[in-house]
DNA sequence: TACATTTGTAAGTGATTACTCACTTTTTTA
DNA sequence: TAAAAAAGTGAGTAATCACTTACAAATGTA
């Protein structure tokens, strides 16, 4: 049984991705999730705390994601791990990483980008690999990591496997 | 002398650029602005009509940076035109393109991309290139345009020129 | 069982929201 | 120059905003 605290947490979640943080009132969450208004306030202070709350949990989640990388021992490998994750979004975690990345674009605040913590693996990466620059290399790849997961997120994208192997191949890594 | 219709569509820009279209009250805008907030009303109906006001306006004036296209005649220099345009925008108009980028996570209703203006022009580079698959370079190259773009609009980027260099190298074009 | 704590609600609060209206000032046109 | 049209204002409007408060129900603990 879910606690009613995380009913609020879950519903925030997705009228936060789907409408924006400011376009969802504090009322509109209380009625989706089934519970008085009060509640909210009583468990996470106020709206900010809500979206703090928010993007703590996904942001343990994620975690785990980036440090999947470590499975691998051959950089050709953790590299190709990377450059699939866009691609490997699990459905009901869509949600929170379209809200991520719509909020980046909202106030410098929210800038908890994957990208930031995603960069020093990358730049290892290529440095194993003996690219003459690692550091330029990654940042490369963390744009392109950027445009992969938008399109994604925004559903932009027709044959996924398609572009996944056109990728790979640009980086001699294949399946 | 700029008039106060466009007074108001500049402050607005500036505002829902910087805050997010919701975030930013009429009210506001009418203050930054120096005007009074019934005439907002007059000129464009409500706060959606100045949006799409806005819109247009840099419609028109990105219309004009696609179509730059057109001057140079070989495929590899139309190619290197369009990776460019990203690290080439101007300053003044930062604001109108970062709107537009982040209008696109909010409601399917805002997605005048630039990219879908883009798509077809690089789908016939690419046939004339006579890669093997010009559908899927393109939407690659689409994918990358929208992390260079995010990239400078968030001004997360630090050597531009050194980045600009090491894409056009992945596509052989040099200065 | 008794009492303390936590969880939950309903009805508020003042402030702010997008927007309207009655009116004045400025500009255009005949 | 006189009338018409357009531009502009300031004080409103009801609705909604984030948030509070007083109180009741449920739960934990001795």
């Amino acid at each position: 049984m879910t606690s009613k605290k995380d009913l609020i947490l879950e519903t925030a979640l997705k009228l936060f991705a789907q409408n924006g943080f400011s376009a969802t009132s504090t009322s509109k969450i209380a009625k989706a999730a089934g519970v008085s208004e009060g509640l909210i306030f009583r468990h996470f202070e106020n709206k900010e705390g809500l979206l703090h709350a928010i993007l703590e949990m996904g942001r343990i989640k994620g975690m785990a994601l980036f440090e999947g990388v470590t499975n691998f021992q051959k950089p050709e490998d953790q590299l190709k791990y990377i450059l699939q994750i866009p691609f490997n979004i699990r459905k009901d975690e869509l949600p929170f990483w379209k809200l991520l990345y719509a909020l980046k674009w909202q106030s410098d605040n929210y800038d908890e980008e994957p990208s930031n913590q995603l960069k020093p693996i990358v730049i290892a990466i290529f440095s194993q690999l003996e690219y003459p620059k690692p550091e330029l290399e990654a940042e490369f790849v963390l744009m392109l990591f950027d445009g992969m997961a938008t399109a994604v997120l925004l559903k932009k994208i027709k044959k996924s496997k398609a572009i996944e192997d056109l990728i790979l191949n640009k980086y001699n890594i294949h399946d």
